[in-house]
DNA sequence: AATAAATAGTTGACTTGGTCAAGTTTTGCG
DNA sequence: CGCAAAACTTGACCAAGTCAACTATTTATT
């Protein structure tokens, strides 16, 4: 028979509350960028992705990319998948992003098949922006502490995050 | 000159990352519900706050109410205001709530001004069926913990909240 | 009590983020 | 090659949310 959880029920709803607000408060600033909460999302995903050598086995990943195990930046299925998104509409972003060459397409017939998606020197731009925007959010956020508070707040999220299944305690931060 | 806070933005950043998908899935559940989630947060507040003993100063209240201290539950813009809404979209899920018998409006008119909301019994099912399903939902969450790992987990919330701003370090939880 | 000023509520028209279903193209492989 | 599977695209569509203009209700003023 399962303990007791209603107080830490009654916890964690009040905590979501308050993070609730908090992530809207937080995306505020990310939608002033003219940019869908969504898009900027899509556009972490790219850059965090591009270039990375941890080619996903199972994916669609071509025979060089395969035999190298290098990945060349998500496939436009790669970010639908991460994000749970409807591939049709990563289709229009992206094709957006490509409008205004935030993103291109590597189509070197010779290197590897297309599809490949990667950052222009705009696209990186942008996503600087955007992640200053939010480092400049966060940094407001947390102003007023200590070090010792500070330090304090990072081992209780990851220790939250841990807990609620998040990642594996090894699992590095960031 | 403020301290260096990258580390902390960093994991603040990461948890951020994690916790909207936990929301995701949380409110998943609420969705199915039939319920929009603006509609649910409504309901909640709907149910929050029937009968209490709190009327605001400077708020729309009638005399009477506003002679004897009593809130006969929130009216419309209340709600709009609480949770940012728009106030033409609170009239139409108030609407709705109205056609399908969740809320009625208090229209005597001897005892107070019309425009008084409140759940009707189906509408405080609705709002019960509701909690018990995020309940639920929470509870499968966090049924893996142990009773310390529980106990610790509600600590560990309530410091962050504290931390964040969210709360007034005396405030109670729950 | 009459009326002006303010606030609350309502409406319709519209924008837009996102979904669905039905294609078309690419890719992997025998 | 040629076929099956997966990835991608397209257009039609939907529903949540916004805007602006209007009506009704309350409160204040005299």
């Amino acid at each position: 028979m399962p303990a007791d959880r209603s107080a830490l029920v009654r916890d964690l709803r009040c905590f979501n509350r308050f993070y609730t607000g908090l992530i809207g408060l937080l995306d505020e600033t990310l939608t002033h960028s003219g940019f869908t909460l969504t898009e900027a999302r899509v556009l972490f995903e790219l850059g965090g992705r591009t270039g990375r050598i941890t080619a996903t086995p199972g994916r669609k990943a071509g025979f060089l990319a395969r035999a190298f195990q290098i990945d060349f930046g998500p496939a436009a299925s790669d970010i639908a998948g991460e994000l749970q998104l409807d591939p049709a509409y990563v289709t229009r972003i992206l094709r957006k992003f490509s409008a205004v060459g935030l993103t291109e397409m590597r189509t070197d017939p010779g290197a590897l098949r297309g599809r490949m998606l990667s950052l222009t020197i705009r696209g990186q731009a942008a996503l600087a922006a955007l992640q200053s925007a939010a480092d400049r959010d966060l940094t407001r956020l947390t102003v007023d502490l200590g070090d010792e508070e500070a330090a304090e707040l990072s081992d209780i999220l990851a220790r939250a995050r841990h807990l609620l299944g998040g990642a594996p305690a090894s699992e590095r931060r960031g």
